[in-house]
DNA sequence: GAAACTATTTAACAAATGATAAAAAAAGAA
DNA sequence: TTCTTTTTTTATCATTTGTTAAATAGTTTC
C-alpha cells in the first residue's frame, strides 16, 4: 500500500501539510526475520508496512507470545515507546521480505506542535490504533479462541495462510496442539 | 478529583484553551446503579469522573462480562462512538453514587479543529488510553487469571473493596467460584 | 433484632485445555 | 530428486477450570 493512500485512511490532510509529513518519510527495506524493533530499546521511528507481513511478541517469559500481526498498511511502532519514551513491550519481527515506509518520531512530534492538521492527523492516528486494539482486548475478553479463530478466518484468511500457525495458535492464547484440535473439528 | 487537574494530567494547556474547554463542561450527579451510557446507543458526551466507581460491561451473550472499571480522575466514555460515531459496545453502569464532569463530543470535536493546543490535548487523550487498553490487552495475553489478581490486589486494593467479587471474576476472565478458589489458595 | 435477600465460599463431578511424545506432512537444502 | 529440518497433526494422560448445588457469611429492610 503506497504512503499517500495510509496517510489519507488516518486522516485526509491538506497538499502542504501532507507534502510536509511526506519530506520526513523515507522507504526503507528488510528480509524476512529481521528484528525490526526492540522491547528493551526506546524507538526513534515509526514504520508503515508497504508490503509484508510482521509480528509483535514478548519473551519476557521463558516461552514467547505473539500478540499482534501487521500487514499491508498497518504501522509498525511501539506504542509505548512512542506515547511515553519508556522502553516498550515487544519485539517485532518481519515474517516475510518487507517494504517499508520510516518516519522519524521526533519530527512528527515537532510538527505536531506546529501545524493544527498535523496534530489532527496525529490524534487520529491514535483514535484509529485505539479503537484495533480495543476490539482485540474485547474479543479476547468475551469469546472463545475457537471463536476468535473462527473470526480471523473470515476477517484475515490471509493471515493464516502467510503466518505458521505456532504463531497464530499464541496469538488466540491457545497451544498449538488445541488450534490443531479446533481446526480439525470445524 | 477536580477538572483541572485531570485535565492536566492529560495534557497541560495555556489558560485560554483550558478556559474553553472548561466552559463545556458541567457538572452532574447520578445514584448508585444508575446506567450511564447504553451500547445501543450512539453518545453525546464524555464524563470524568469526579467521585465514585463505574463499570462497563456486555450483554451481548447470555451472562454479562465486565471488561472495564473506572474511579476517580477516569474519562467515562465509548471509544466506539467517540471515534466512529457508531454504536459502542458497552453499558456502563454505576457501582456507587457518582459525581460526573460531562462534556459534549460535538463541542469538543469543533475546537478540535480551531485550537491547536486542543487538539495536541485530543492527541495525548487518545494516545493515553491507547497506553492503558494495550496495557490490559498485554496482562491479559501474557498472564494467568491468578496472576492479574495479584496485579489487581497490589495496584489496586480498593478497587477490590469497593466491588463486588462477581465483576471482578468477571473482568479477569474467570468464573466466581475459580476466583474464591485463588483467594483461598493466597 | 429478626427476616429476607444478596454475596461469597466450599464441595463434587464433568468438560476443556495443557503437556508430552510420536507420526505425518510440508518446506528447504544439497 | 533425495535427505534433512521444520511444521502440523494425532493420541494419551494429567491438570485446570467450569458447572451445579448447597452452605456460610454479610447486608438491607422492616
Amino acid at each position: 500500500m503506497i504512503i499517500d493512500q495510509i496517510l489519507n485512511n488516518i486522516y485526509p490532510l491538506p497538499e502542504t501539510s501532507k507534502s510536509i509529513i511526506k519530506a520526513c518519510i523515507s522507504e526503507i527495506n528488510f528480509p524476512k526475520k529481521h528484528v525490526l524493533l526492540r522491547a528493551d530499546k526506546i524507538e526513534s521511528s515509526i514504520y508503515f508496512i508497504k508490503k509484508g507481513i510482521v509480528r509483535a511478541y514478548t519473551n519476557s517469559t521463558d516461552n514467547e507470545i505473539t500478540f499482534w500481526f501487521g500487514k499491508e498498511g498497518d504501522p509498525v511502532i511501539s506504542m509505548k515507546s512512542y506515547v511515553t519514551n519508556q522502553k516498550g513491550y515487544e519485539d517485532i519481527e518481519l515474517l516475510e521480505e518487507c517494504e517499508l515506509y520510516e518516519l522519524k518520531t521526533e519530527k512528527l512530534q515537532k510538527l505536531f506542535e506546529k501545524d493544527i492538521h498535523i496534530a489532527n492527523w496525529g490524534r487520529r492516528f491514535a483514535e484509529q490504533e485505539l479503537i484495533k486494539t480495543e476490539e482485540r482486548l474485547i474479543s479476547r475478553q468475551l469469546g472463545t479462541a475457537r471463536e476468535r479463530y473462527i473470526e480471523l478466518l473470515e476477517n484475515n484468511p490471509d493471515l493464516i495462510k502467510r503466518v505458521q500457525l505456532g504463531h497464530i495458535a499464541s496469538y488466540l492464547g491457545i497451544t498449538q496442539v488445541s488450534l490443531s484440535r479446533i481446526r480439525a473439528e470445524i
